[in-house]
DNA sequence: CAAAAAAAATACCGTTTAGTATCTTTTTTA
DNA sequence: TAAAAAAGATACTAAACGGTATTTTTTTTG
């Protein structure tokens, strides 16, 4: 058990609230005055953690969202048995979480990408490392899958990756405007398109 | 030919530049005052063709979103005598168009819904009935392939429209990120999907 | 052409925005 | 424990925001 310094708690706090707040209403949607009052974080102390609102999104990017995108999705591929059932499942879980995500405001690495990524490289650069890192965690899986035999071996691990990928950012946009049923048609032909790659 | 009066062609003018602004930068990123700069249109007039800035972006949706969406997709889809391909054709026009779209910005629509939809019901049902016409398009174009015998008669023609839309939604976020790569790879694995429908 | 209506121009308002300067309190360190 | 540094509180700024009130110009209509 690390025990935390007081300061490390309020820069934490602001972390947490505010990649909520971003996650539901957008970022530049939300104001630093509506993070201060949601955090009870006085705005001297929120200045004090950041130099400045970007740098306080880019925090929230490698310190609260690689997280969650890393223990939910990159580590379970690694130890991945049967690759195709692995990365339904994966998507299963992830349109079925109801801790970080729901269906009304999608998936906040979607979400952020979407907005910021076409006019602010620093935000572009910090989450593509994220889309790298769970594209290539795909592509490895199923390049394994096929030293195992259990996919064909003319299927391009990479091109895989990249339509997995699709499908989940897509349909988590979809779902904002057709609600929950449309995540289990997608899930049903995902299953199906993973299970021609054998 | 039809003669437009000024009005209408102050209007349009409105719409049409408004449209690029919105698509460039985001919808509540783009400023009253920004519109009116690059229309050169007086804020007077703006606000003598529009009671707000929501009725503008509807009136966007409606006019200038919607009719590109439905000749470039509704319509051929319509006409279509090949299913698959002619689905495949539509997503590598719509994704190699240089006149509404570019990789870097997206896809206009699903920018919007990915911004609004989420906390703002009159933009969530304008776009609902883009998206819900696009989608039982292709659903209507696979139903008419099982007749046809070029489709399995186990396929869901629904179920394939959610992970159709949801894969070109999804290419536009991933493509901000990794450039204009991934749209070749996922067209690939969009082709063979289709193919494995058969 | 003249009156009426439509369209457009101008100046402004109240509010919100990100960010800063300054001061006070708390924590750490020598 | 006293000095120094870190953390937090308060009050403020200048610019940008959507929207409006009022006036002027243009177009339509009898």
């Amino acid at each position: 058990m690390t025990s935390m310094s007081k300061a490390d708690t309020t820069r934490m706090n602001i972390l947490n609230k505010a990649f909520l707040l971003i996650y539901m209403n957008g970022y530049q949607a939300t104001s630093i005055d509506e993070i201060i009052a949601t955090t009870q974080v006085t705005k001297g102390a929120l200045y004090y953690h950041f130099k400045n609102k970007d740098d306080m999104g880019l925090s929230i990017i490698k310190e609260v969202m690689y997280p969650i995108l890393y223990s939910s999705t990159i580590q379970p591929l690694a130890r991945a048995e049967k690759p195709q059932l692995e990365i339904y499942k994966i998507m299963r879980n992830l349109l079925n979480d109801e801790k970080f995500f729901n269906v009304q405001y999608g998936c906040p690495f979607v979400n952020l990408v979407e907005e910021m990524a076409p006019h602010n490289t620093s935000f572009s650069n910090a989450l593509k490392r994220l889309v790298v890192d769970w594209k290539e965690a795909i592509e490895c899986c199923i390049e394994e899958g096929k030293k195992q035999g259990l996919i064909r071996d003319n299927v391009n691990g990479g091109q895989v990756a990249i339509f997995v990928l699709s499908g989940y950012s897509g349909i988590r946009n979809l779902g904002k405007i057709l609600g929950r049923p449309c995540y289990n048609a997608y899930l049903k032909q995902l299953k199906s398109y993973l299970q021609s790659l054998n």
